[in-house]
DNA sequence: TTGTATGCGTTATCAT
DNA sequence: ATGATAACGCATACAA
């Protein structure tokens, strides 16, 4: 007996048109077909309201036209850019994207590439956590923010530069005593080497500096405490804070103010992301910006092999400076 | 010849294990098998570095344990929030999620819907704006935020109730003369409600009020000469504004100040949507909070019909008051 | 309980 | 140029 209540395939449309398996398989894939031919098809699929299975197709061609990424959140407005710009340009390249967050938590990290190996994905975009996630061979892998071996292309900013730039942003606004916070101190990736990049920058423009670098899990208050005790007579012994995200910017700044120590008077500010979500509505601080575009393009070219081969398998995009009002000028 | 550098399948798996196809399948899928069968073909599964074919499976058993998202975007927090509610979810239920940006552009929200009608997934949870999109009969569909007929549940938080309670809050808060900031005056979706609620409640608690409300496009300007407008000898004729969004409201607190007005001293104002997504850090404005996360649930349980049958298409969770700065208490 | 055989919808390789 | 037919990897009904 016949299957009730199913999609039309190839072979009905082909019975209704009254040609051969074959011709209808061009017409849907736009190889030539002659006009009489042609035509009855094209009439059969309309009159029946055919639709391609990709799944057929995929299991026939091994070709799937889906992509997935793997990010933490959606929640840091840095993860959700990212994302949208990467699901753009996929969508530009006729291409599917399974979406997959994994909450920073390793073995999900794992758990979604072996599902993705199950599911022939042509590609993997992996902004992962997981330092010993083991990646299959078949499927080509592009790393963000995290370098992964020799094989492996890794995506990111120039954090160092960026660091840097902070560094030398802040000598210029005439800052002499500046201050580093940091949090996630255990990860060893691109984003770490902001500090190195500020580190430089203050050694070579002679600034005074002092570094504070929390634990994994361990609460703002900390930062809290380290910039009171640098306060005396109600004077910040510290003119110039470069914050490991605007987040953490975010959080200072508040504290300053609480503090009574003005921003950017007293202390001048200076994050890292520079995510402007709300337009230019919302600057919530100076901030030296990731090209977030450019990395999703990046990682889109790396995976499609749009690039001359032979490229280093690190790649770091320039960071720019963005005035957003904790700073002078 | 043997095609090379493939995976290998459940054909290898069996021969290397030395049983038939069929017990391979039983193993994979968790069937009994006893004991020296299953032994082997797990042995064999390690020593091949065997992966099943989702896709073949998927092509066999029509489904694909995949769900296709449609928003407009993810750089609005509502909507990269809500995204993120809903790939946790359909991660809980280990299903896949297609993630399709449409811009908010009609064409191209319904070019997806046939790729993924062609793509053979379970569902589809769309947050559209074409009114006239048409959805396959054969996938199940729901729809946030725009009601699609009486076959297509729709799930919103109640808007008009969240009028009525900003309406209501302001004349808590010693309002007398408020009034209502809106965009995107076309669309005949739930959001549109909000209008109805908070006029229903200044009626009932005989507030003076007054709306703008903006054609498509139309630039944010017309909102600060409307303040401007209605101020008089640096004195608000306004004493409470309700904007249809945290991003108008953003803007609107901006342009009171520059013109002098204090918030909420002369002027209260609050929002609608109530994202917070640095935690509690960035409260941008007192505001009607939508139930982000059950809007997510409450999709994802119809998509799986986990609910009782037969109940209504339109289903209003219910929305919240939050506090954050721009009203007074 | 295990093995065998068939078919899912499509593409591709053949003859025609 | 078109039509018949054989894979693709897996699940399953059925036979052993």
């Amino acid at each position: 007996m016949k299957k009730v209540n199913s999609s039309p395939t190839m072979k009905d449309v082909a019975r209704e048109a009254g040609v051969a398996l074959g011709t209808v398989s061009k017409v849907v894939n736009g190889l030539p077909v002659r006009e009489p031919y042609k035509h009855k098809v094209e009439d059969a699929i309309r009159k029946l309201d055919y639709h391609v299975n990709s799944y057929a197709q995929g299991f026939k061609s091994n070709r799937t036209d889906t992509v997935a990424l793997l990010v933490p959140n959606l929640w840091d407005p840095f993860f959700s850019i990212l994302t949208h710009h990467i699901n753009r340009e996929l969508q530009a390249r006729r291409c599917r994207m399974f979406l997959c967050t994994t909450d920073f938590n390793p073995d999900l990290e794992q758990e979604y590439v072996t599902m993705l190996q199950n599911n022939k994905v042509d590609g993997i975009i992996g902004l992962t956590y997981n330092p010993q996630l083991e990646v299959p061979e078949g499927i080509p892998f592009v790393s963000i923010d995290r370098s992964m071996g020799p094989h492996i292309p890794c995506v990111a900013s120039d954090n160092f530069q960026g660091g840097q730039m902070a560094a030398e942003k802040l000598a210029d606004l005439g800052c002499t005593n500046v201050a580093f916070l940091r949090t996630g101190s255990s990860l060893n990736n691109e984003p770490n080497k902001r500090k190195a990049g500020f580190e430089n920058g203050c050694l070579s423009r002679k600034l005074n500096y002092e570094m504070l670098i929390l634990d994994d899990g361990e609460p703002y208050d900390k930062f809290d405490r380290f910039l009171a005790e640098h306060i005396e007579c109600g004077r910040s012994y510290f003119d110039g804070i470069f914050c490991v995200t605007d987040k953490v910017a975010y959080h200072v700044i508040k504290t300053l103010r609480n503090l009574q120590i003005k921003v950017p008077e007293d202390v001048q500010v200076i994050g890292f992301d520079g995510i402007r979500q709300l337009g230019d509505l919302d600057p919530v601080c100076s901030s030296i910006v990731q090209p977030v575009e450019e990395i999703a393009q990046t990682c889109i070219g790396l995976l499609f092999r749009e690039f001359p081969p032979g490229r280093l398998p690190l790649i770091c995009l320039p960071v720019t400076y963005t005035y957003g009002g904790t700073t002078r000028e």
